[in-house]
RNA sequence: UCGACAGUAGCUCAAUGGUGGAGCAUUCGGCUGUUAACCGAAGGGUUACAGGUUCAAGUCCUGUCUGUCGAG
């Protein structure tokens, strides 16, 4: 397993789609693609044990620069000789840069060439981030796959702004990968760095986002700053034009997204890799994701509903517990309510997921995905 | 039996004599590179009952009922 063979194609489609399958190959672990990545933001995917995990056949997780290096902080990173020792998680971890959440929820930055200056939502004190400090602190965590610094604007923003922002998101970026490429491993990690591009909704600034950070040697290359509000039909149209543009030797990874239907459009269009919160946190949250369609666990209407959530799912939630379980556990604030919901989304969203990866090989997506939507949009269980 | 205190939304409580509110509960909704076991909305009232004073009463007065505490 070395960095040799990161990426290899296994099968593209053969029905006129962008959609295939890969390997992704790193000292952890070796990754299936089309993947969807569990969030675990703070070294941990909220609700679920390692062994849940184990469970799916996970991969891959994600952790988050920001939020780690805040707490528990580089020190103890450091003496944990990383993330994976530390959280004692052996498949592969990606790290997020951070970019997302200064820009979308820390206060009072000042962003300039040279970084970002923000203060910390925990306590108000004041830290500054440039992109070759974006590289060190996830040198110390030690994931498997980094991301650069970003600049990751709201939506709607202004065509002139978002050119500025993606000037200085591509600087930022070169910074990174100079940084990287100068800069030794630590713990024996042999890590890899993505690029992110960005451009909002702007089909052009989109294009040269990614034009200029794919003359750049990174291992895979993301993309930014969809998925924050836009019509889906606009993020389905610059997900197509970006992977049009993009190597097709290099992992493509829509960042933040999304919901299953999301899920299947995306890789439609070409897109190997996925992460967001919506299966962990919805299911905290009293939603679940079902063969047809999504319900609030929470509803009056399953007080005594003694059947499965979904009774074509296997997770051991859907294969154990009944609707008026779940939502007697959800009324009664059990935490057991948040972690069978959390186990039974993660399973879900990664049964699909391999579902799709098999569509692919047998060239029948398209079948698959008419015959998932059929059921899912049907909200018979609704 | 006497005395004190109290009775306001399902519950716990607000409301200088001047448009009866909150939290919880209930019902419904939201969540897309996690500040999120979170956030939002809605429904819900003859202010125990009956009189009285007043331009105006949840609020003041009288009586009744109920409850708590104390005394006997």
């Amino acid at each position: 397993m070395d960095g040799n063979n990161f990426f290899n194609v296994l099968s593209n489609s053969s029905e006129d789609i962008k959609a295939r399958t890969g390997l992704i190959t790193t000292q952890h672990s070796v990754i299936e693609t089309p993947v969807f990545m569990p969030v675990g933001t703070l070294g941990a995917v909220k609700a679920m044990e390692h062994r849940e995990l184990d469970e799916f056949n996970t991969e891959i997780i994600l952790g988050n620069t920001y939020h780690l290096f805040l707490r528990p902080g580089t020190d103890v990173l450091e003496g944990a000789h990383g993330l994976h020792n530390f959280m004692n998680w052996n498949k592969s971890i990606l790290t997020d840069s951070g970019g997302f959440q200064i820009f979308s929820l820390a206060k009072l930055k000042n962003i300039n060439e040279d970084g970002v200056e923000f203060t910390s939502h925990l306590n108000g004190d004041k830290y500054f981030f440039s992109p070759e400090k974006v590289i060190d602190i996830q040198r110390i965590i030690g994931s498997d796959i980094m991301m650069p610094l970003d600049e990751c604007l709201p939506y709607p923003s202004e065509k002139s702004v978002v050119k500025k922002s993606i000037a200085l998101t591509t600087k930022w970026e070169k910074r990174c990968f100079e940084h990287f490429r100068n800069n030794l491993q630590r713990f024996g990690n042999k890590q890899k760095l993505f690029s992110i591009s960005q451009g909002s909704t702007y089909p052009d600034l989109r294009k040269k986002s990614i034009e200029d950070l794919i003359e750049i040697d990174f291992d895979g290359h993301a993309i930014g700053g969809l998925a924050v509000g836009e019509e889906n039909t606009l993020m389905y149209d610059n997900v197509d034009m970006a992977t049009d543009l993009l190597p097709k030797d290099k992992p493509r990874y829509l960042m933040g997204v999304g919901t299953p239907v999301d899920l299947l459009e995306c890789v439609e269009r070409g897109i190997d890799m996925f992460d967001c919160v919506m299966p962990t946190r919805n299911a905290r949250h009293g939603r679940i994701f079902t063969t047809y369609g999504e319900i609030n666990i929470r509803g009056a209407k399953y007080r005594n509903n003694y059947n499965s959530p979904d009774e074509e799912c296997s997770t051991y939630t859907s294969m154990n517990f009944s609707l008026a379980y779940l939502r007697h556990l959800f009324i009664s604030k059990e935490i057991l309510g948040m972690q069978l919901c959390t186990i039974h989304n993660v399973g879900f969203y990664l049964g699909l997921m391999k579902n799709i990866r098999s569509a692919i090989h047998e060239g029948k997506f398209k079948e698959f995905k008419k015959n998932f939507l059929q059921k899912y949009l049907s909200k018979k269980m609704i």
